[in-house]
DNA sequence: ATATAAATTATAATTATTCTAAACTGTTGA
DNA sequence: TCAACAGTTTAGAATAATTATAATTTATAT
């Protein structure tokens, strides 16, 4: 459990005035003990039932993005079309539940040896992400 | 260069009239050297490049999904707004250019080893896509 | 040919996201 | 301390991709 004076040290060092509004949004992402995986719905419905007085949507998206771009939130790519958001911005990769739209870090363990061996000439590769899409095992009930 | 005839029996054989609009799509998409990374915009203005009637973007969509569904297409997950679908339905992974937009197929030989250890219990892996997010190494100029 | 189901179409609706511009707030330094 | 200024929030409008609707047209089987 991080203090509220720690996200304020987290957000002024990084250009970012302190307001209640993220600090609030810092205490819903990052007062946890797991991973969170989330859309901006999900953030905004998680916001709005731990607060009396509401966030707007546009402020959601805004600190989204700005911490984001601070780099304390990765994007990750679902072949949807919303975008997921995810606190843990170590290099790593996921499963993709198509049943429950739920996003699951892969352990270490997961994917062995992955290693890119060739480029395209003249770019420099900025991200790797390997997207495992499971779904239930049953058999279809025709 | 495959023959009209053949698109028509391949569109019969799915259980899908072989409409004239299906016809022309095939013809776009099918009908080429290389494989066709595309998102319905691409199509739409390769169409009406070609056309002289033009087909409605509703048509576009609903063959495009139709041909995914029947395994014609593979969708492809970008960090973006919109999807992207390729003709080339082999698994494989790709690169994409952030500079153009653009998916490139990756190689063979451009991933060593993939291979995925563990599962989520009582889940099947639906796919398993790599994405190498790529751009300009130029010095940014400031 | 006719009946029927499938497909096409224009257009409206939906949804995620971004934009706008006015009001508000945090910070700085006189 | 407090005015000035830039940064932030906000409601609501705009945008853009996609999906839904429902009327018309077309393909196919009898
Ligand atoms: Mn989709
Ligand atoms: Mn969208
Ligand atoms: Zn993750
Ligand atoms: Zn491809």
């Amino acid at each position: 459990m991080l203090k509220n004076s720690e996200f304020i040290d987290k957000l002024r060092s990084s250009g970012l005035r302190p307001t209640k509004q993220r600090l609030k949004i810092c205490e819903v992402l990052f007062n946890r003990d797991k991973t969170f995986h989330f859309t901006i719905n999900d953030l905004a419905k998680n916001i709005s039932e731990q607060l009396n007085e509401k966030i707007s949507l546009a402020t959601v998206y805004n600190t989204v993005h700005a911490f984001k771009n601070k780099g304390y939130l990765k994007e990750i790519s679902i072949n949807s079309d919303k975008s997921y958001f995810d606190t843990n911005i170590t290099n790593h990769h996921h499963f993709f539940d198509e049943d429950s739209n739920e996003l699951i870090d892969c352990d270490e363990d997961v994917i062995e040896n992955l290693n890119i061996k060739k480029n395209i000439t003249g770019k420099k590769i900025n991200s790797v992400e390997v997207l495992i899409k499971v779904a239930s095992d049953n058999q279809n009930q025709n």
